[in-house]
DNA sequence: GCGACAG
DNA sequence: ATCTTGTCGC
């Protein structure tokens, strides 16, 4: 069996090697608790603009995608910026170094948001994939916290299986036990820290999403903002995003 | 030994 | 991620 430290990813010995070390020393940057002032008013009140970010592929075989970056207003959640545009993939996608695939051109985006219209800068970016929920502890929404500097929350469609975590029965039984949109169950590694959270993010879909703390914010807060930007089992801003990118 | 494991 | 039709249900 891997374990975290040592799993190194197949055929991919240059990246599994470098990247692995790349991110454990990155990882020592990540901030994993509230660090913005509408964080702590009540009920955000400062909190006026969430991002969100992804990579679409459209043929498969060549290496074009087309990154796409939204920002909605918050709590409306209606479209503010978005901004999409193609780009040449090189590194391929391995589970566990998705950071090295999609992270520089997200940062890329960011950058030129932030450049163009720094008005509409997010406050928070809600990132496809996971960030603490990870082989080592830095999944690509604390890369690109980290690189970005900015709030970001990683929102996994699927369970990554890392540290013993693992959808079997009793996984799938915690899930049913998800009754409500809102309700939660904690996603402990058998180390026994908890890298994330199950959330049932909408009443007609019993599919979770599995929400773990990016860059500069704590894992209830992540949660209770995830629930509050879905009108749908997707968050808006990465149903808005996913949407631009096809 | 083979397969599994975000997007 | 992406390839893909219809179908069931609110």
């Amino acid at each position: 069996r891997c374990t975290a430290v040592s799993f190194r990813p197949p055929a991919l010995g240059a990246l599994g090697l470098w990247g692995g070390v790349e991110q454990d020393r990155l990882r020592a940057a990540v901030v994993p608790e509230d660090t913005e002032r509408w964080q702590r008013e009540p009920g955000w009140a400062g909190l006026q603009r969430v991002g969100g970010v992804d990579l679409s592929y459209g043929g498969g075989n060549d290496g074009s995608a087309c990154v796409s970056l939204v920002v909605l207003g918050y709590p409306g959640l209606q479209v503010l910026y978005e901004d999409c545009r193609m780009v040449a993939v090189n590194a391929p996608y391995v589970a566990g170094f998705l950071a090295f695939r999609e992270v520089p051109f997200m940062v890329e985006a960011v950058e030129r948001l932030q450049r163009e219209q720094p008005e509409l800068r997010p406050q928070v970016l809600l990132v496809d994939g996971n960030g603490l929920l990870h082989q080592r502890g830095f999944g690509v929404a604390c890369h690109l916290g980290v690189l970005t500097d900015l709030p970001c929350v990683g929102v996994a469609k699927n369970l990554l299986h890392v540290d013993g975590l693992v959808k079997d029965e009793l996984h799938k039984e915690q899930i049913r036990s998800l009754q409500k949109k809102g309700d939660t169950f904690p996603l402990m590694g058998t180390s026994g820290a908890v890298l994330g959270m199950a959330l049932r993010g909408c009443n007609n879909s019993s599919k979770p999403l599995y929400v773990s703390v990016g860059h500069r914010i704590c894992l209830e807060t992540a949660v209770h903002l995830v629930k509050s930007c879905c009108k749908y089992r997707i968050p808006e801003p990465i149903r808005q995003v996913e949407k631009q990118g096809s």
